[in-house]
DNA sequence: CCTTTATGAATGAATG
DNA sequence: CATTCATTCATAAAGG
């Protein structure tokens, strides 16, 4: 697998520096190795250590590690809460009577939008994102879905391992995972 | 991170499979029918249902939808400031000063910062990239240029038009430097 | 062929 | 933290 475009161009190298931090192979790499080892929100010390242990690899800075760990943990839960959303809608949620789908309707060309506004609110009607996520998380069927998730997830964190492990994150071939999507070659 | 594909080219072995999403013609009109319609930013659970129902004329998935709306939105809207910007400097306002313009989004400086949860508002040297062009957006110019798209650009969104400067001059300096001692839980 | 354009995908950086 | 924005990368399609 090749790596990642590394390219030498643009900032990457730490020009003037007007760009936005590029990432080495290496500092990902490393990245990626504390974040599976569980290290998902560093405190400022820790910033603060794994930036100067990274820098010897590429220019870098504190907030660069920072957002890293926000962005990562961030798509990392975003990816399971869609998961579980789809698994429960298509479990759970079936139409009021084996309709299609409720809220969705054709919205055709501006021609008539009913204000959009209204349309808006109209689609709105979801119930809120987070608290759902949180209810469905206690919901059973997490587990089935989280099969396909790869063990990312390892054990610090909010609760202590001592509660239980779901799965035995063994480490599979993590990355790529996504959704299934088109398995990308 | 998790991935680079860098694919070299069509993936020997990988099957047949495909690339990326390709958008059927019906799921692209569906798709900006609804954005014309004034849904620019979906919710999970929108994605998930348009997804649903997009599903029947070819595959799909959530993140396409994701993506879709998200480009859909950042291309649109990077045409407008470019054309804002055309515009800008054609007609009035010269820089204050022959400086060039106001950079729409350098953000500099700014350099390591020890502080933990904090950090942010120590690196939070630059100038809002968005405020500015939202201000530029409420600008009456905007009317101008929007006369090309038809009525593409749908009426709903944002304030009303309110006539107000065109930038800010508040550039106060941001200055403040003082660090104290940040008690940093 | 090689550039240019359009667009799906990814991710760094912010904001609230 | 969840969400959103801006940029950038990678490709496929279009045009010289």
């Amino acid at each position: 697998m090749t790596s990642v475009p590394v390219k030498g161009t643009t900032s990457g190298g730490g020009v003037g520096g007007g760009s936005r931090w590029c990432p080495t192979p290496e500092q990902v790499m490393l990245l990626e190795g504390m974040y599976r080892g569980g290290l998902k929100t560093p405190t400022a010390t820790q910033i603060q250590q794994i930036t100067a242990r990274l820098s010897i690899y590429g220019k870098i800075q504190g907030k660069n590690v920072f957002y890293w760990f926000q962005n990562h943990k961030a798509r990392d839960r975003q990816k399971l809460r869609k998961k579980l959303m789809a698994l429960y809608q298509q479990h759970c949620l079936y139409p009021p009577h084996g309709q299609s789908f409720p809220p969705l309707h054709q919205v055709r060309g501006v021609e008539d939008a009913p204000s959009c506004k209204k349309i808006i609110n109209k689609w709105k009607v979801d119930l809120p994102s987070y608290q759902t996520c949180k209810l469905m998380c206690e919901c059973p069927l997490m587990t089935m879905m989280m099969m396909d998730q790869h063990g990312t997830t390892s054990y610090c964190e909010r609760v202590p391992p001592k509660t239980l492990q779901l799965f035995p994150v063994t480490t599979t071939a993590v990355s790529e995972d996504d959704q299934s999507s088109t398995t990308k070659p």
